[in-house]
DNA sequence: GCTTGCCTGGACCATGTGGTCCTAAGCACC
DNA sequence: GGTGCTTAGGACCACATGGTCCAGGCAAGC
């Protein structure tokens, strides 16, 4: 994960600590957002001190693109594993399963670690906001490499377009994940994720393949 | 808008007042979030001073609080224009269009005003958040006494369900809203929420009664 | 017009927070 | 074991920011 930005010889040691510190930032910025989790908040968590988050990191700022950019390798990593085999609509019913099922753990508070950056960090912070954005369209891409198999081995009809199921998935998910938060329970993103697979249902050349649970 | 907490004495002059300090709040918020926005900022947006802030709102949190019953009572408002006659499956659509419209002016940017809050605010102030997902609630239920209507004017199927559609096309609104905010592009907003209306489509009596813009 | 109490301006304060710096310990390589 | 780097600890600083306070203005009811 940490990839050191310059030429600087770096140890072992340092490379942990570094991973210490973005953890520790990931799991306080998650749950308080970004702008409310201080510094010392992360220093004290990760067991660390202000010299080393500052050996590490430029400044706040530069903490926080990395964040992105760690979470963002973790999401994709995470999400490769899940939609990197991805052949058949049962296969996406199991994703939608395993999010979901995440989500309830804490009762949809929280909701994705990368939705939840986004609205705080978009008109804030421009580099932020473009790597959130590439990793969204990677993300997406993901899915919709699944869907062209899918079309391509003839579950998917013709006429439907990858791209756009993704980006309705993708919308639905993130918009799942916020009503969640606010209701402080699963339901609507269980309901909305229904939505756009139903969707995708719909361009299936049989459409009464399965039953969406 | 401005509802006197208690039972002091209030003129008009410091209804005003109070309108203005909201209606900065409204802005600044709304632009850089919640936590970016400081105290003096609103102060010098409105034309106020610092005790008049504390004059009419006991400290942050509350003036945070009552921004999100200002912000929920604009868009309710809003929607109530847009959505209280809906009879009609273009209706959804001039509704989509209008939203669509809207967002594009500013290319993506800001977002919907209540899910910008909701992620910021529904881990850090239950108050807040349990206002948040009222004012959604009511905002969904508008949407479904439009489609309950249509569903009693024979235009939707009888196994629809307009509180579950309503959420879905809720969440394909805010995700929408969130992938447009990270894309800087109003694009994705539009394929979701091209989604939830095919979805509810799939349920008119006559399946083409119309085209979806 | 005078009293009452809301309304307003703005100086002022305490503290949280991002950021700096100096010193020393660890480590690798010679 | 010496040299020169990285890693570490933590005191320290400047300042933004939330919050207080008081003196005076203004409006409304008597």
């Amino acid at each position: 994960m940490a990839a050191p930005t310059n030429r600087r010889r770096i140890s072992q040691r340092g490379i942990a600590t570094r991973d210490r510190i973005l953890e520790a930032a990931n799991r306080l910025m998650l749950v308080r957002g970004v702008n409310a989790t201080t510094l010392d908040d992360i220093r004290e968590a990760s067991q660390t001190s202000k010299s080393q988050l500052y050996h590490h990191f430029a400044d706040k700022q530069e903490l926080v693109r990395a964040l992105v950019r760690y979470r963002g390798a973790l999401v994709l990593q995470r999400e490769r594993a899940g939609l990197e085999r991805l052949r058949s609509f049962s296969g996406l019913v199991r994703w939608r399963n395993a999010l979901v099922q995440a989500n309830s753990l804490n009762n949809g508070k929280y909701g994705c670690g990368l939705g939840s950056m986004t609205l705080e960090l978009s008109d804030q912070d421009e580099q932020a906001r473009s790597a959130l954005s590439e990793t969204f369209a990677a993300w997406e891409r993901l899915i919709s490499d699944g869907l062209h198999r899918m079309r391509d081995g003839g579950l998917l009809r013709q006429d439907a377009d990858p791209e756009k199921l993704a980006t309705g998935l993708m919308a639905a998910l993130q918009g799942g994940y916020l009503l969640a938060n606010a209701a402080h329970d699963v339901a609507p993103m269980e309901v909305a994720l229904d939505m756009a697979l139903e969707h995708i249902k719909s361009f299936l050349v049989q459409p009464s393949e399965e039953p969406t649970r």
